[in-house]
DNA sequence: TATAATAGTTTCGCTGCTTAACTATAACGT
DNA sequence: ACGTTATAGTTAAGCAGCGAAACTATTATA
């Protein structure tokens, strides 16, 4: 609409307090959703979830999941211990360094992690129903926007 | 950009896909942010801060914040036993139903919530700093969409 | 008035997180 | 080659957050 080359002003703390009033009771509804309905299903908590979805992501180790979730490593390893015990996931040492150690998700936990992503991304479907297309492209670009603010 | 009146399809998957590469990790980012730096400063949790931010936004009553976080009463109330214990909020009984409780932020309370909320503010600010006025709007626009799916 | 519903709290047990200390392996400087 | 330092991960102890169930107190309803 305006054509202003440098960082605006007001329309960051705009931006920021429209932020803080959506995101933080979206994410609580939809962990809510996951813990209540999925997880309860799949005897899977959010937090597994999640490590199993960063896991498929691309995330291989312990170190790297502690960065991307910003939580300790003890954390991490601790959580993956309780995944491999349900033989959702496999700790394999690695060659190349000996220290690492690659997580794999096992053909069940792809499967788990398959069903309550569905499930969730079914249930935010319906919450989607009624945005328009014009409203659905901006989302996509504010989230490749707000994606640069990760690390 | 196009003139669609009915709900679209493979953009509602692609706004999903969106969605889960950067809500979760920006959220865990900014959660890490609040507890390794505000909460170490002002001997507050997230959760804490929450519950005091959500009271100033309106929420004055145990079920209120149930509801807004989406977990259990009674872990509402515990989470408040500890703030009104470290004196950042008050409980007072109803006068009209003497069953409700009508929670306040003291003044203590107020200075500590303002203090977190601008220490984070401003970290959040340098990371917005590369974006444009139009990603901005954008941001603005898509936060007003997606409120929309909550409750 | 008896019964049901609502607001909040207490108790108990579980899970997730952190810090500190530890093992094992790799890289580096001398 | 060797001692130091750094890195990857684990174990252990303790605390915070959460839910389920059971409870108190108050208000609404039949």
């Amino acid at each position: 609409m305006t054509k202003s080359p440098s960082p605006p002003k007001e329309i960051v703390e705009e931006a920021l307090d429209r932020f803080w009033e959506t995101v933080p009771p979206l994410w609580s509804q939809i962990r809510g959703y996951i813990r209540s309905a999925a997880a309860k299903n799949f005897r899977l908590s959010i937090e597994q979830f999640q490590i199993l979805r960063l896991i498929r992501s691309g995330r291989g180790s312990v170190s790297d999941l502690a960065t991307a979730k910003n939580i300790s490593r003890p954390a991490i390893s601790q959580a993956v211990d309780a995944l491999v015990k349900g033989g959702l996931l496999t700790r394999t040492q690695g060659i190349e360094d000996r220290r690492h150690v690659q997580l794999a998700l096992t053909g069940r936990g792809d499967a788990v992690l398959d069903a309550i992503f569905e499930d969730t991304r079914s249930w935010m479907r319906t919450k989607m129903a009624s945005f328009s297309r014009n409203e659905l492209e901006n989302v996509i670009r504010s989230m490749e926007s707000l994606k640069k603010m990760v690390d």
